[in-house]
DNA sequence: GTTAGCACTCTAAGTACCCGAGTGCTAATA
DNA sequence: TATTAGCACTCGGGTACTTAGAGTGCTAAC
C-alpha cells in the first residue's frame, strides 16, 4: 500500500518531529543524507501521506506533523529497536547496584531511575499484594481498647492495621484468637482470607473464646480494608513540565490528577497483559491522557506474580528509545524480584 | 508612626488586592464604603504608604500591589480574624466524622481537607517516630536467608524491614536473639534503640547465640536505617497551578520539587518551634519558595508528642482565613489524636 | 487638610506590515 | 513516465504604530 519511498519519508518526518518537536517541511527532510530526492518530490509523497491520513499539517502553510494514525504505522512498521548505549544500560543496572533486600526498595529505585533516563512520568504496578500468602500473624495490644494486627507475607511484605477492642474483653481472649487464627491462616492468600476467616476460622472461635463476635467483627474489619494505592510506585511526575508539548496549565493540571488517582491505575496499566503495548493519544481510554503516549510492559516474579511498568509522555515520544529500556529494564526486573522473591 | 488613614488604605488594599489578584488603585479603592476619602486623599497616603515601603508599583502608572513589608504589616497588626463560616467549620470537622483509629490516617484525611479547604497545597508532619516507645519486637522468617524484623511501637506504628541472615545459620539462634532483643528492647524509644542494641543487648547476645555477630550486624543495619520522608503527608501538591500568581513553569517547576524533597521539609516547617507561624516571600530559607507565603501551625499528641502543619500559598494568599482554620484545625486535632493515642 | 482638575505615563489590545518558511501546481527535464 | 525546477500563494510570527483606559503626581481651589 505504501511505497518504499514513502515509508523512508514517513519515518524520517516522525524521527525528525520527535527530535525537533517542530512541523517537518520538504526543505529541511531533502538536506538529510538518507534522503536523496528534491523537496518537490518529497511534497508530492508528504501530500499523499497526508492523503491517507498518516500526516497533518498545523496550518496551510505548514510542514507536517505526524498523525495518530502515522505514530501508530510507524511504532508497528518502522521502529527499529536500536542497541542502548553503553551509559544507559549503566545507569539502568545501577537499580541493582547495591543488593537491596526488598521488592519495594527495588521498584521504588526502578521508579525514579527510569524517569531520570527518559525525562518522563514512569509508574510502576509492584506485584498484587493479595496474591502473598500469609506466613504469620500477630496482635500486639496497644492499650485497653486498642490493637494492632500485623501479617507478615512470604513476600516479606507487612500489612498492619490498628482496630479497637470491646471493652472489658478478657486480654487472654486476644492472645487465643491470635492462636487460633495463626494455626488457621498461615498459608492463606491475602485474596482469600476473609472466604477462610468466615468460613474455618469463625466456628472455632465460637468454640474457644468468649465474646468472640464483637472482637472478631472489628478484627476482620480492620484486615479487610484495602489499601489498593499501596503498592503504586512513580518517578519523575514533574516531568510532564519539561515537555514543551504541554503548556496548558489546565490539561498538565487534570493529567497530573488523574495519574496520581489510584482509581484511574487499571486504565492506564492494564494489569493482566503480558509484553510490550504502546498506546497512542486517544488509543487511551482516559480523555486526560488524550495527548499522551503510554508505553507499558510487563514484569515477573517468581512464576505466578507480575507487575507491570509504564511511561507516560508525549505522543511525541522517543519510542525507540523508550521500548529498549523498557525491554531490558523488563527482564532485570524480572530476574532481580524473583532472586529477592525466592530467597537465593 | 502610621496614621489611622493609613492603616486604614493599608488594609483595605492588601484585602483588595488578596481578593482580586489585581494592582488596586485609587479611584476603587474610593469607591469601597469603608473609605470616605477622596481618590486624589488616597493617592496621597498610597504615595506615602510607597514612600515608606508598605506598597509598590508594578509600574509607573499602575495601582499598588503590597511589598513583602507591607504584607508583614498587615498580618502582624491588622489581621482581624473573623469567626469561619459555618460550611467550613462543618467540612473541617468532617475529619474526624469516622472514628479512625489510626494516627496516620487522621493526618492524611486531614492533609486533604485543608487543601480542599483552602485551594493551597498542605503539607503535615506526623509525631516524631523516633520518640515511640517500642512495644513489642518480632523476627519473622521468610527464606533460608532473609527475615523480616518487626517493631510495633506505643502509637500503634510498625516499622518493618527485610535483613538477610548469614547462610547456615541455626534458625533456633534467630529465635533466641529475638526473644533477648524483646526482654531488653521493649520500653525503649526507637531513638535510644540503637544505643541499647550495642550497649546491653550485644554482651547478653554474645553469650546466649551462636555467631551473632554476623546476624547482629545485619540486623542493626536493617533496624536503624531511617525511613525520613514516611511520616510527610500531602495535600493538594496540584492546587499550586491553581494561582493565578504562578504561570511560569520553570519555577512551578522548582517549588514543586523543593517541597516534595524530603530534606527539605524542615526548612519549611520549622519541627521544634510552637504556636502559629506565619513566613512572607523572602523570609523563607528556601529560594524556590520565595514568592510564595507559608503558614505554620502545631500540634499536640499527648504531652510530649508534637506534630506541625503547613500551608503553602502566593503571597497574596488569604491569611485571615487560613490562620483561622489552621487555629480552628490546631487544636481539634490534638484533642483527637491525643485521644487516639491514650485510647480513650 | 482635602479635593477637583489636568497633564502625563504606561499597559494592553488592536491594526498594519513584512519576512520567511512552506505549500501546491505547472511546465520543463532526464 | 517519473522527477524536478520554478513560481505564485498562504500563513504565522515578529515589529512598529495607534488608541483606549486606568492610574498617577502635581497644582490650585475649596
Amino acid at each position: 500500500m505504501l511505497t518504499e519511498r514513502q515509508l523512508l519519508i514517513l519515518k524520517v518526518t516522525v524521527d525528525d518531529y520527535i527530535q525537533s518537536a517542530q512541523p517537518v517541511g520538504s526543505n529541511q527532510l531533502s538536506k538529510k543524507p538518507e534522503i536523496p530526492f528534491s523537496p518537490a518530490t518529497i511534497r508530492n509523497e508528504m501530500a499523499d501521506l497526508e492523503g491517507m491520513g498518516f500526516l497533518e499539517k498545523t496550518h496551510t502553510s505548514s510542514g507536517r506533523i505526524p498523525s495518530e494514525k502515522g505514530y501508530r504505522y510507524y511504532v508497528d512498521h518502522l521502529l527499529t529497536p536500536r542497541p542502548l548505549p553503553q551509559q544507559d544500560i549503566v545507569q539502568l543496572r545501577s537499580i541493582f547496584e547495591e543488593k537491596l533486600t526488598e521488592t519495594e526498595e527495588v521498584i521504588k529505585r526502578s521508579a525514579m531511575i527510569l524517569s531520570e533516563l527518559t525525562n518522563y512520568t514512569s509508574i510502576l504496578l509492584g506485584p498484587d499484594v493479595r496474591r502473598h500468602i500469609v506466613k504469620k500473624l500477630s496482635i500486639v495490644p496497644l492499650t485497653q481498647d486498642a490493637a494492632v494486627a500485623i501479617i507478615v507475607t512470604d513476600s516479606g511484605h507487612v500489612e498492619n492495621r490498628v482496630f479497637s477492642i470491646p471493652p472489658g474483653l478478657n486480654p487472654s481472649d486476644i492472645e487465643k484468637m491470635a492462636n487460633i487464627l495463626n494455626e488457621r491462616l498461615v498459608g492463606v492468600s491475602l485474596n482469600n482470607l476473609h472466604l477462610r476467616l468466615e468460613q474455618e476460622t469463625l466456628t472455632i472461635l465460637k468454640q474457644h473464646v468468649e465474646r468472640y463476635g464483637e472482637l472478631f467483627h472489628t478484627f476482620r474489619q480492620a484486615v479487610l480494608l484495602p489499601h489498593d494505592d499501596e503498592n503504586i510506585y512513580y518517578g519523575g511526575k514533574l516531568n510532564i513540565l519539561k515537555q514543551p508539548d504541554f503548556h496548558d496549565l489546565q490539561k498538565i493540571r487534570d493529567l497530573m490528577d488523574v495519574m496520581e488517582e489510584a482509581k484511574h491505575i487499571p486504565m492506564i496499566l492494564p494489569v493482566g497483559s503480558q509484553g510490550l503495548h504502546i498506546r497512542i493519544g486517544s488509543e487511551n481510554t482516559l480523555s486526560a491522557m488524550e495527548d499522551c503516549s503510554v508505553i507499558t510492559v510487563s514484569y515477573d516474579i517468581g512464576e505466578e506474580q507480575t507487575g507491570s511498568i509504564a511511561i507516560v509522555g508525549p505522543k511525541r515520544m522517543d519510542y525507540k528509545r523508550i521500548v529498549s529500556i523498557l525491554d531490558l529494564l523488563s527482564g532485570d526486573l524480572s530476574k532481580e524480584l524473583t532472586r529477592i522473591f525466592k530467597g537465593t
